[in-house]
RNA sequence: GGUGCGAUGGCGAAAUGGUAACGCGGUGGUCUGCAAAACCUCUAUGCGCGGGUUCGAUUCCCGCUCGCACCU
């Protein structure tokens, strides 16, 4: 019983923050014909553009997201006062995936949340669980200890190999068996796609003058004012912070806790070692993945 | 010149007469609806230098060097 209907191709570019992949994926898909699918969790948001260093497109009169010709999926597609989730990004994903195909173009994802990536290109079905906050505040007033071990009771399986003093995991685990009754699924490793993976993995002394350009840029655009605006607009300082980097440092600063004096030179001191510890992080991720092409640049 | 205090890993910083907490940084890693997040591993044969006491000293004693403070 053979199923002979080729697989939907995919070009997937990888790759740490600065690397230069969204100008890859543009020339990528000028050459082959194709639409971009930015895989970035803060991209999605509005008005977070300076930070994220959204590339500068402009959406046309039917609302699609144009950059230098191409079409881009999965940029501003989601307000910031409210969190979007790996789930949410899967089903949009798949279903920008089939809206490229249709048009007869090859689909081009090209981002730096991995997890994300995989979401949407493996068959990952996550347990129809949706966040529970009232849930989740009660089980964080547990110590993780004891969520490990009300996780082992419930669902011996997924406490063997949960990361056991991580609350956020043991949080996520805990709502969907709690809420469920049943076990936390095992999750697929095999993709419905043909997927063609690249990776561009610049020298450390390339990426981290890369880096500290941008950076410097990022500082001249008013990345502070950008952040305050948002708070502002009703993002809490809380929320700010969560979103990590630029936003983290550039919250903490606004609210004077961080020495005021030098602030500039701070704040990019802090950013720049951020954003290396995070480019690591990325690698992480992507070293395990051996059907990534990877090149320099 | 005198007196007092201090001197511990790349940085900050504890403790102790029995062989060096912790934080940052660095390193390698994890990854099931917060993922730019969260979490884990490893990271000083060594405690300014030289003597002494002791079974044993980073810890006590003496001297020296350097730093800080105060005094003449």
């Amino acid at each position: 019983m053979t199923q002979k209907q080729p697989l939907q191709k995919l070009v997937i570019i990888v790759g740490p923050t600065s690397s230069g992949k969204s100008e890859l994926a543009v020339k990528v898909a000028k050459k082959i014909g194709g639409a971009v699918l930015s895989s970035d969790s803060r991209q999605v948001y509005r008005g977070m553009d300076i930070g994220t260093g959204k590339i500068t497109g402009k959406f046309d009169v039917r609302g699609r997201y144009m950059y230098k010709g191409i079409r881009h999926y999965g940029i501003d597609i989601a307000s910031p006062t409210r969190q979007y989730s790996v789930a949410q990004f899967q089903k949009y994903g798949r279903k920008a995936i089939a809206d490229i195909a249709k048009q007869g173009l090859v689909p081009i994802i090209c981002g730096g949340t991995a997890q994300w990536i995989d979401a949407v290109v493996y068959e990952q079905e996550f347990p129809k669980v949706r966040p529970n906050a009232v849930l989740r505040k009660k089980l964080e007033r547990l110590s993780t200890a004891e969520m490990f071990a009300t996780l082992q009771k419930l669902d011996p399986d997924r406490a063997a190999d949960i990361d056991r003093y991580n609350p956020h995991r043991l949080i996520r685990a805990l709502e969907i068996v709690m809420t469920s009754g049943k076990p936390v699924p095992r999750l697929k490793q095999t993709s419905p796609y043909d997927c063609k993976w690249l990776g561009i993995n610049p020298p450390a002394e390339v990426l981290q003058k890369k880096i500290s350009q941008r950076l410097k840029q990022r500082l001249r655009q008013g990345m502070l004012k950008e952040v305050a605006l948002l708070h502002k607009k009703g993002l809490s300082w809380k929320r700010l912070e969560q979103f990590g980097l630029e936003y983290r440092f550039c919250a903490l600063h606004l609210q004077s806790k961080l020495a005021t004096d030098e602030m500039t030179k701070e704040l990019f001191e802090q950013l720049f070692r951020a954003h290396i510890q995070y480019t690591k992080r990325q690698m992480t991720w992507w070293k395990r993945n051996k059907n990534i092409q990877w090149s320099l640049e």
